[in-house]
DNA sequence: TTGAAAGCGCTAACAT
DNA sequence: ATGTTAGCGCTTTCAA
C-alpha cells in the first residue's frame, strides 16, 4: 500500500503538495493538480485514515450503542442516523452491546482514542455513571432512552403521556380490565409507560390490580407469550392488554388465540414502536407509532452539532396512536 | 486526556517504560511498574488506539458488512461472529451498506488504511470486482453469499439442495402446482435455490411454468404481499409455494389470507432462513433453517486465522428443514 | 532494567 | 504556488 511519500516522489512533488490535492486546497496549479492525480491513479494510493486521523484528531466516525441488532425497533432510527450522518460527511459504526459492560468500555475508549468523533446511545442498559463520565470531555446523545437529570443532551417521545393514551383507548372500548405487559422497570420508559397506565386506570376510576401487571425480562416475542399465560392464569382474565413493546404484544396475541380466545372480542391488545411487523400480525396490531426516522435524524444533527462545539437542546418528539384490528377488529 | 508523555513525566520515567507497563512487557521492576500503574491512575490515562495502530498496523477491529440492519436473518450470524471475535479480543464493527457503492467504499479504505484487520462481508449486492482486488491484500471472508469461482474463501450452505428438499416436501403433500417467489437472480442464492426448485419439480415430472415463477426486487413483507397477489392473479392458481426468505413467505401468507384462501389447505407455504418471526407467524412457518450461529462463528474464526496468515478453506453447512403448520396445518 | 530516538502517514505553519 | 519540517501518540531498536 504505497504512502504519501511514494505518491509524493513520482510526482515530482513535495508531500505537502500532496496533502494539498488530497485536500482540495485551493493553492494548486491545475497543471501538478493533474502530475498529483496521475500518480495517485498510478500508484492505487488510499490516504491513510490512520496518519490523518492521529494529526487531525478527528475520525469523521460516529458510534451508534444499540442493546441487540434484533428488535426492529432500532431498524428505522437507525436508517434516520445513517442518512443525516452522510450528509454532513459522517459515516456511523452500529456497535452492539448484548448489555455487556465489557463490549460498552470498549466502545466509550473509541471515543476517548479518537477512533471515532462521539456516540449516540440507544442502551437502556447502558452504565448511566459512566456515560456521564465520558459526556464530560466527549460527544454523547442519548435517543429514545435518557436520563432524567438531563445532564446528556437527548431526543426522546413523551412515554407516559403516549401509554395514557393507549390506555385510555382501550377503556373507552369499553374493556374496564386492562392488563399491563411492562418490561424491567429499572428502565425509564418502563417506569414512565406504567405512570401513563395507572394515570389512565385512575381517571376513569379503575382499580389498578397487581395481578394484572406483568414484568418480563426481555423484549422478545417469547415474553409476551409468557406474559399472557401468566395474565390469562389470573382469577379474573383481562379483557384488554397493553404491552410496552409490540414484539411482546404480538407474543401475547399469539397466546390469546393459542388458548381459543379471539383479539379483540375477548382480548383487545395494544402495543408499542409500531415496528414493520405490527401490520403482519393476525389481527394486525393496534400501537402507538414513534417517530423513529426523525428521532434517528435529530439524534444525529445534535450529534454532529455537539462535536461541532454548538449548543444543543433536549428534544421531545410527537407520537402517534395507530388503531388497527387488535382493538378494533 | 493525558498523552504517554505525561504518564512518563508523573512518573519519573521515559515513555519507553510506559510504553513497555501498557504492554505488559516482562522486563519492568515491580517497582517501576508500581510507580507508572499510578501514574496512568492518577491521570485517568488511556492509550490511544491512533498512535498505537498507526505504529502497528493493527486494530483489533472487524467490519461487518450486511445490506440492511432490518433483515433478521443477519441477527443470530451476527451474534456468532460477535462472540468468537471476543474470544479472540477483537471487536466488531456493523457496517450497513444499504446497497450503496459509496459506503462500500468507505468501509473498504477502513480495512486499506488499516482502521480495521478485516471484513466480513455477508451483503449480496457487494460489488464483486472490487471485494476480490481489496482481498487481494487484506483478509476478507464471505457468509452466506459467495463467489463461485472460489477467490475469497467462504462460510455457506447448499442452497440448491436446501431448496430442493423445500419443493420435495410440497410436491409429497401432494400439490404439484407449485409456484417459487424469488429474490433477483444476479444474486448466486437465488440463482441455487432456483435450480433446486427446478430440480423437484423435474424430478416428478412436473413441468417448469415461467407464470409460477416471480421474482421480486427486494426481501420484504411487502414484496411477498406483492407477488402472492401476482401469483393469484395467474389462470391456473397454484397449490403451493416457496419463498426464498422467510419474510416474503410470511407476506405471501397475509396475502392468502386476505383472499379469503387457507394455508395449507389451499396453497401450502414454506420460507427459507427460520427467522425468529417465522414461528410467530399464523400459520406457522415451514422453512429451511440455516445453522446461522455456527455460520457466523465460522466466519469469524476463519478471518482471524486468515488475518493471522494462517491457511484458511471454504465451508459448506449443513441446514435442515423445518416443518410446521404452513404446510402440515 | 531503562532511556534516547527513529518512524508509522499525515497536515499545517512557516519559509521561499 | 510549492517546499521544508515539526509533531500528532505510540512502539521498538539500539545503546547504556
Amino acid at each position: 500500500m504505497a504512502n504519501i511519500q511514494e505518491v509524493a516522489k513520482k510526482a515530482g512533488v513535495s508531500v505537502a503538495t500532496v496533502s494539498r490535492v488530497l485536500n482540495h486546497h485551493p493553492s494548486v496549479t491545475p497543471k501538478t493538480r493533474v502530475k498529483v492525480e496521475n500518480a495517485i491513479r498510478e500508484l492505487n494510493y488510499e490516504p491513510s485514515m490512520l496518519g490523518r486521523n492521529l494529526r487531525n484528531s478527528e475520525s469523521r466516525l460516529l458510534l451508534v450503542l444499540i442493546p441487540s441488532i434484533s428488535n426492529p425497533f432500532y431498524t428505522e432510527i437507525i436508517n434516520g442516523i445513517q442518512t443525516t450522518a452522510i450528509k454532513h460527511r459522517y459515516n456511523i459504526l452500529l456497535c452492539e452491546t448484548n448489555s455487556d459492560p465489557r463490549r460498552e468500555n470498549i466502545f466509550f475508549n473509541m471515543v476517548r482514542n479518537k477512533l471515532a468523533d462521539g456516540i449516540i446511545s440507544m442502551d437502556p442498559t447502558i452504565n448511566k455513571q459512566k456515560l456521564t463520565e465520558l459526556a464530560e470531555h466527549h460527544s454523547v446523545i442519548l435517543c429514545s432512552e435518557y436520563m432524567e437529570d438531563g445532564s446528556i443532551p437527548y431526543v426522546t417521545i413523551d412515554n407516559e403521556r403516549a401509554a395514557y393514551q393507549a390506555v385510555k383507548h382501550l377503556i373507552i372500548l369499553g374493556k374496564k380490565k386492562v392488563a399491563l405487559i411492562n418490561s424491567d422497570e429499572r428502565f425509564l420508559y418502563a417506569r414512565q409507560r406504567r405512570r401513563g397506565y395507572e394515570k389512565a386506570l385512575t381517571e376513569f376510576g379503575i382499580p389498578i390490580t397487581d395481578a394484572f401487571i406483568y414484568n418480563t425480562n426481555e423484549l422478545n416475542f417469547h415474553d409476551g407469550v409468557q406474559a399472557m399465560r401468566m395474565l390469562l392464569r389470573t382469577g379474573e382474565k383481562p379483557t384488554a392488554v397493553f404491552a410496552v413493546s409490540d414484539t411482546l404484544a404480538i407474543g401475547a396475541l399469539k397466546e390469546i388465540n393459542a388458548s381459543g380466545l379471539k383479539a379483540p372480542e375477548d382480548i383487545a391488545v395494544a402495543g408499542f414502536d409500531n415496528i414493520s411487523f405490527s401490520n403482519m400480525s393476525n389481527p394486525t396490531l393496534t400501537t402507538i407509532a414513534q417517530p423513529m426516522y426523525k428521532m434517528g435524524a435529530t439524534a444525529a444533527t445534535m450529534l454532529i452539532n455537539q462535536i461541532q462545539s454548538k449548543q444543543v437542546e433536549s428534544i421531545v418528539l410527537e407520537h402517534e396512536l395507530i388503531i388497527r384490528e387488535s382493538t378494533m377488529g
